[in-house]
DNA sequence: CGAAAATTTGACATGACTCAACTGGAGTGG
DNA sequence: CCACTCCAGTTGAGTCATGTCAAATTTTCG
């Protein structure tokens, strides 16, 4: 059952005794989204973080000249929310939205601190999430800064071989930072190789 | 007392007894390091994560071609580290050095576990502290896709004023993602208006 | 004071963007 | 099942933001 998936992974991290897995599987419940739906929208204040089971949601940003820029593509056993307005409450700066259909667990403010209260040890799991979570988000900046656009595709490709083909090609581009324009020329010049 | 400044810092975050701010107080100590001194260096393994008290430290990572991009400036009540590698033990990606004489507090692997074993809310701590810095690296990757090297600049300066005058131009500019000749155009583009 | 480091400035080069036109599916509906 | 539209992707010409390199100037600090 699906909700086992999060089960095993949170016990990659930490270890659960019974008790404690079935305080958490009393209080998770699985929901579904349509493709292009939205968790959130730009603007409102984000009520959930979420678990994913299956599917695949993008957060971006819209800019002032509407411009889009991906932060992240979330899949299979990952996490994803607007995690600055969730903590703060204030209006979100990213758009979350499905680009599979997707199912998963949405944890709320309130569901969060029960689970922090009833089972303290997702304290850690947590932390260590985030703790890799922002390793990965510095390496990307170092990575934005330190590879040229064609590198940093290909270093994607690497990373993520799956995303390429579940992805539109415009939404990958405005997750490398480049114009899908120009993402376009850069694979006609590798494929020309 | 400077371990003060410490727990006045965690107590920003999370709630301490009595009990819990003399075991901590008990397991830390200060040290001093020199300017220009690292705490890390790119290939080695990070064995610390450090707190601030005074000074200033840097993160940058050097890249094949030999140009240097600044991860993050640390100053007074922050952390700096090279968190990949310490928490891989992985050979680290950045150097972290002093670029002011600097007081901090070194935490390696087997303190922090203790730690976290006689006070189990650090574990909270930490989550908070470490959403916080992800949530700041993710707008960094997106103002770094959204806006001109004048506009960063202009944010830089807004959100950290002192950091201006304390840090030499040419690591403002790898932090920002530019040459330090083009900052300095920048910079003399902004003093003409 | 003198040497080294940091910054500035200018000429030139280029990676990446803009805009506009074109191609090629993937629906949709008559 | 064809015609039409819509959206994604491609391609090319021209442009712009930023990089490169080298020289000149200023600042820092032993």
């Amino acid at each position: 059952m699906s909700k086992d998936i999060f089960l095993a992974y949170i016990k990659k991290h930490i270890d659960l005794n019974e008790a404690e897995e079935s305080i958490i599987l009393s209080k998770i419940k699985e929901r579904k989204y349509l493709k292009n739906q939205f968790l959130v929208q730009q603007g409102d204040v984000c009520r959930y973080v979420v678990f994913i089971f299956t599917g695949c949601v993008r957060s971006y940003h819209v800019d002032d000249d509407g411009n889009e820029h991906t932060v992240s593509f979330s899949i299979e056993n990952w996490w994803s929310s607007d995690m600055g307005s969730f903590i703060t409450q204030k209006p979100a700066d990213y758009n979350v939205q499905c680009i599979e259909p997707t199912s998963l667990i949405q944890f709320d403010s309130a569901l969060m601190e029960e689970l922090f209260e009833t089972v303290p040890k997702l304290e850690r799991f947590f932390r260590i999430i985030s703790q890799n979570a922002l390793v990965s988000a510095q390496r990307r900046v170092v990575n934005t800064f330190s590879k040229t656009a064609r590198e940093r595709f290909e270093i994607f490709r690497e990373d993520y071989p799956e995303l390429e083909q579940r992805v539109p090609q415009y939404m990958i581009a405005s997750y490398l930072g480049v114009t899908k324009e120009f993402l376009s020329k850069i694979k006609g010049q590798i494929a020309r190789e």
